[in-house]
DNA sequence: CTAGGAGCTCGACCGAGGTCTAGGTCAAAT
DNA sequence: ATTTGACCTAGACCTCGGTCGAGCTCCTAG
């Protein structure tokens, strides 16, 4: 764990986000406190900020809206004292994840019937629509 | 079941939609064929309309872009004969999902590590911040 | 007869989240 | 010395999925 500072082209690559976005979450303020720059004014991001933007990338995945996340940076940047704020959105963000998890069960559940109900279909060469049983 | 017809207003209560939006969805072509009228040229939905659009409400949930809900329909739509197709847009959808399920999955469990953290770090009172543990 | 409520169309508008461009700086390689 | 490539800013632009409003047509109840 060298103390290097790695440029927003390898963050980019590592993260999979396009730098364009990189800087664009930075404006947003998705990042605990300024980013780094060197001398030339290039973006310097530590280990931490790139487990962070890790972090965030997950989050994002799973619908949390950059202005939340921006709100847990704010939280984060100003140090101790806010720890219940940051868990009342975290529990708050677990809880819409709970809730896209059943749907998508849901959906799976749905899919995996009409899969089903093709792959028969397919196999046991026409018969019925097995999406609309009784249509005009 | 009698062979009613439901208004709009109606069908967004039950599916929880705006009456913008079930138009705009049929603009877009989500239905599998144009939707009844009456002679009013009100709207017109059969049981079958409001079965299929539970169906979207939930693909749609599960990120299914728009388009593609208008794809299926207009596969369903033309009939039998391209239910392989159906199947085709089926599957890569629960790919897809499945694909959301594991991050959802990850999230959960960052999300579950960090609320643990925070809360040991309240119930303890204070101590170094759990999410920064080494920042300047 | 008339007022209210539900629908209609068409088209403007909006917020979120990116994506791209123009025009410029810098540093290392040729 | 100049070219190349990575980076900078500011701001325009785009897609997606809705949302809203204006102005109209109905139907039904008072």
């Amino acid at each position: 764990m060298r103390p290097t500072g790695v440029g927003i082209g390898e963050v980019a690559r590592r993260t999979g986000l396009s730098v364009h976005t990189l800087r664009l979450y930075e404006r947003v303020g998705i990042f605990a406190g300024p980013v780094q720059r060197d001398a030339a004014g290039r973006r310097v991001y530590s280990e931490w900020d790139i487990a962070w933007l890790g972090n965030c990338v997950l989050f994002r995945a799973s619908g949390m809206p950059l202005a939340a996340l921006a709100e847990l940076a704010r939280l984060v940047s100003e140090g101790p004292g806010n720890e219940a704020d940051r868990l009342d959105l975290l529990r708050a963000h677990r809880q819409r994840v709970r809730e896209q998890m059943t749907q998508l069960t849901d959906c799976l559940m749905l899919i995996d019937a009409k899969v089903a109900g093709y792959e028969k279909h397919l196999a046991a060469g026409a018969g019925g629509d097995p999406w609309q049983p009784n249509r005009p």
